[in-house]
Formats: C-alpha cells, sequence, structure tokens
DNA sequence: TGGTATAACATGGGAATTTATGGGAATCAA
DNA sequence: TTGATTCCCATAAATTCCCATGTTATACCA
C-alpha cells in the first residue's frame, strides 16, 4: 500500500464516439489504492474540467462545516458551485469514464483530452488550449522569478 | 529504517534500446528505506531531468491543501507547472527505469546517462553536458569563495 | 597479502502483462 | 422502441517482468 498519492504528469487520451476516455492508470491507481471516487467538475477559473478524490471534497466539506471564519461568505458561495456542479465518475472495467456533456461542453472538448496532474487534484483540458495555457503559464513562472531561466537545450522538437 | 537519506555521488549509466535506465544501486535503497517513490520532472533551470522522493512533492502538496487554497489562482499555475510535469517512476526487479521521451528529450540524453546526487534531490544529465556544467560550477564556486571566506583569518582555528 | 570465491550490479533480450481504444451485445430509461 | 449507458470481448502497442550474462565490488581464506 502506498503512503503518498499525487495526481502527476500530463497525458493526452482519445474521447470516442461514445464520449469515453480512459482515465490514466496511474490515476487509477491511485482509486484503488484509496478506496475513494474520482468526482469532477468545472473548473471555476478555467476552460477546463477539474477532478480530484471524492476525500478531498469530504475534507473541504468539513471545513467549512467547522469554520468560524465570519470572512468565508465567499468562499461559502464557491463551495456551493463547486458541490452543485460535482458528480462521482466511476471507470468501467477497461478503466474508462464518462464525462458529461456539460463538463465536455466547458472545456472545449470533442476528440481527445488531456489530464493534467495538480497534486492533489487534476485537471482535463481541451488540446489545443493546454498548449497555449502551459505556455502562458511558464512565462508567468520566469517573469515572476528573475533566478530562473527557461532552458533552451535539449527541447529537441 | 534509516534516519537519514542523501543522494549523492556522480555515476553514469546506460541508457538502453527501450529506454531503460539502472537506477543507481545507492538511489534504490533510499526508496526502498523511505518507503516512497521516485519522482522525475524537468529541471526548470538547466537542460537536465531532475529528480527527488515523492514524500518531497507530498509535502509540498499537503501544504495547498486546506481550504483557503482550494481556490487559489495564484498556487494553481504553480501546481499545474510542477505535478503536470512530474511522474513516478518505480524500478522493475533488476533496478531500472523508464524515463519519458519527453525527459529524455529535455536533457538531450540519448545513450548514457549521468546521475549526480544533490542531497534530498539529484538530477540526470547528457555526458557531455554534465562535463561542462561540472566545470562551470567549479569555475563559479572558485571565483566567488574569496568572498566567502575571509581571507586574513589569523585567528582561525 | 595476494588471490580467489561470492555477492552485487549493470545490461541485453524475450515473454508476459497492462493500456488505450474500437466495436458489439446487453441493459436501462422513458 | 429509440437513444443512451453499461458491460464484455478483441487487438495493437507500450510497458513491465523475468531470466541470462558479463562485470565490478566485496568478502574470505591460505
Amino acid at each position: 500500500m502506498r503512503k503518498t498519492f499525487l495526481f502527476m504528469d500530463t497525458v493526452s487520451n482519445k474521447v470516442d464516439a461514445k464520449g469515453r476516455v480512459s482515465l490514466p492508470a496511474d490515476y487509477r491507481a491511485i482509486v484503488k489504492d484509496t478506496g475513494s471516487e474520482i468526482v469532477c467538475y468545472r473548473s471555476l477559473s478555467s476552460p477546463c474540467i477539474e477532478g480530484c478524490l471524492e476525500d478531498l471534497l469530504d475534507k473541504l466539506a468539513s471545513e467549512m462545516e467547522n469554520s468560524l471564519d465570519f470572512f468565508s461568505a465567499a468562499q461559502d458561495d464557491l463551495t456551493n458551485l463547486i458541490f452543485g456542479d460535482a458528480k462521482r465518475y466511476s471507470f468501467d472495467s477497461t478503466g474508462r469514464i464518462m464525462l458529461s456533456e456539460k463538463l465536455l461542453a466547458h472545456a472545449g472538448i470533442t476528440d481527445s483530452a488531456v489530464f493534467v496532474g495538480k497534486g492533489r487534484k487534476f485537471q482535463i483540458w481541451n488540446t489545443e488550449n493546454w498548449v497555449q495555457e502551459e505556455a502562458r503559464i511558464r512565462a508567468e513562472v520566469f517573469k515572476n522569478r528573475p533566478s530562473i531561466r527557461p532552458v533552451n537545450s535539449g527541447e529537441a522538437k
């Protein structure tokens, strides 16, 4: 049994005619190991689908429940949005999930989906959007951290 | 169970036709002892692959896990960059891992890989690049040394 | 102390397994 | 029934497992 789990890596899978997508094998292993379930919802900040383990949302719910924070009204709203939107997605015997039309539309996904790990969460992007988004993020990070320089070598193709 | 662990030494191993490389035996011992896993990602600052234990990233993920950060846009970018690029690499019964094409390309590695210990992390270099890099670092350190160590300390023990 | 036996390691190659993915049949909902 | 969802089987490619071999390091002994 593993002691930690993290959604990582970036993998692109096909969305078939029926709307099915293979959940990356690593992600499936996490679900198995934790005994939890995958939950997806529309990202509040980007045109992508966001997913995590049900455990995490449960934790979020607990925190909101016990919060004495007067200023958490805004967070409350956000939480409502998430829970109103979230839905469990279990995979079949071949490891595929079937994303709802609503989610696919929000992310502009048609025939291929890019899974991007974010640690306790992950995102699912339309291929072109993700290419742009990654470039944006890299530029942002290098701008804010002068000590780090973009690497120019290697990057063959 | 050991109290401390450090990735050390510099060892060069072959990358075979399938893309497999032996992880140095010392590194494997660390993985066994800690019960963690190796995680690799493209270095942000050099044309090399960087690796560490999954524990290290897990700690990072945990720090971002509370409800405040659940919706944090600032950390969003960072997690995408880090976890989106990282990937777990477990070694087979003979101690080899299979590095992804993306990583190998970034480091310009084709048929041999140099593992360089860095304490809690390690790096994997293309042989020629590492020779240059080491020379560069040594020169750099030598140049800066006078400002680091007082030159005139007659009272030094 | 030199030399040899033994164990650990790196590495090659083939077999077995896992993955991603397509398509058909069975099941379900209204 | 129609459309959709779920389940199951098939396949090709990629990945992992396993055994074999040469090499290096370590232990041991005379």
